[in-house]
DNA sequence: CGCTATTTTGAGCCGCGTCAATACGGGTGG
DNA sequence: CCACCCGTATTGACGCGGCTCAAAATAGCG
């Protein structure tokens, strides 16, 4: 088993108390917009979890909410599993993302959270969160705004009909959001298998497969497993738009 | 036709101060677990708007986010048009709920909201609204809960697969909501067309047709144009939840 | 009482899910 | 280094649900 980089115990205090401070993300994150006295008190407040593996658990359906999560590293997925056991998958998670936020209202976790790959996130205990909220005008604002985000990027989800157009609309958010993330918006590593993907978008893995395949052929993207590379972004961008294409 | 319970201009300043410690709906809406005090500094930001008829708009995309709005009567529905012209709906809006909370982050409404009857709502000034937030922990609470619930609440709307799973999901769906109004949870009047109910559910509008048509020849619903009674919720419930049934 | 929007009903077709088989790749042990 | 195994991914054949196109029935409204 392999050393994990983040485990806690390598944290000394100083290195804890720096979380957001030094942290690359932070422009995308919770501390945007606040100046630097406001930072180090929400420093104060947030831990780093260690390292995580594949499927690690950052918590579960059910869990009682003590805290929301942002994604510092890896990618995670979030699921539910239904009434027969099947599993519904919600959503990735990168870098900077938020997730939990679905868990303040009913104070319990509505959907469970798992690492695709190695991964870390930083733990924020909501309730020192929301007081020191109280304290910040500018620390309660992001958090707003953080949550009306998440509402405007969930309302698209069911616009697409096609399953090309699911796929190309797919492709391309995660393009843009790890592009926005200092990643390359071109040369994607998906850390989630077929499955994942088909489940997440409502098709089947076989329909998957054939419109990547497509894609490719289409001379649109070059497909090498889970590495796929964004040849003609524009097309796709296109057809995630609209269904005039064949 | 029945008079407008809430036009402005029949409105003296009395009234509009106590907006929120009269209104029914103040259990479910934003002032919910406030004390008497905090209400009534609620009360003094908080306009009712007057009654709006079909098509009347409270907001339309890229209009610059000033106010969320809480329903008082009537149904609303909230939508996107896209860059083909055509129109997708979003969610459709009972008493006690609030819109516009996607609008916080990019500063500016995201969807455009028009009256399906008359109806009316109260205004909320965003600005002054989280304000006293700050001074306010139970409301800053309860707007992040409020902000948190739209989350969850938009999470499911994939998930359903058949047009009959979709359609009994949306029954129950309205049903609910409407029973934790206060309203009839088993007769349903439906403010909207078909057209908007298929648009919403990513149907065509024969296929709506044809579904409630089963359902009704099943014996789970009666059907009246637009106002539809539920005779068997758990055969819709069962049907929304897994594809066992035929 | 005619006009128009909405809803319903019917016929035909196509996209995508299902089922089944094959190919690939990465890990393990000899 | 190769043989083997198993999970992931691809490819093909086929059937069905729901969309499209077309037309009739119904309701609301001037």
């Amino acid at each position: 088993m392999p050393a994990s980089p983040g485990q806690s115990s390598a944290l000394d205090l100083r290195e804890l108390k720096r979380v957001c401070s030094n942290c690359s993300l932070s422009e995308l994150c919770v501390p945007m917009g606040l100046n630097r006295a406001e930072v180090e008190r929400l420093d104060s407040v947030v831990e780093v979890s260690r390292s995580m593996h594949v499927g690690d658990h950052l918590f579960r359906r059910g869990d009682p909410m003590r805290s929301i999560y942002a994604v510092r590293s890896g990618m995670y997925k979030s699921y539910l599993i239904n009434e027969e056991g099947e599993e519904q998958v919600i959503g990735f998670h990168l870098p900077g993302e938020l997730v939990g936020l679905d868990a303040i209202y009913p104070d319990a976790h509505q959907c469970s959270v798992v690492a695709l790959d190695t991964a870390s996130a930083c733990v924020l205990p909501f309730a020192q969160l929301s007081e020191l909220a109280g304290d910040i005008p500018g620390l309660q604002r992001q958090i707003m705004r953080l949550l009306s985000k998440e509402i405007s990027s969930l309302v698209p989800r069911a616009a697409d009909s096609t399953a090309e157009q699911r796929m190309a609309a797919f492709l391309m958010d995660l393009a843009r959001r790890l592009g926005e993330r200092g990643y390359s918006a071109t040369d994607l590593r998906l850390a989630m298998p077929r499955k994942d993907i088909a489940n997440y978008l409502c098709l089947a893995t076989e329909t998957v497969s054939r419109v990547l395949k497509k894609f490719q052929t289409q001379g649109w993207i070059e497909v090498d497993r889970r590495d796929i590379r964004l040849l003609d972004p524009d097309a796709l961008g296109q057809l995630a738009k609209d269904d005039q294409s064949d």
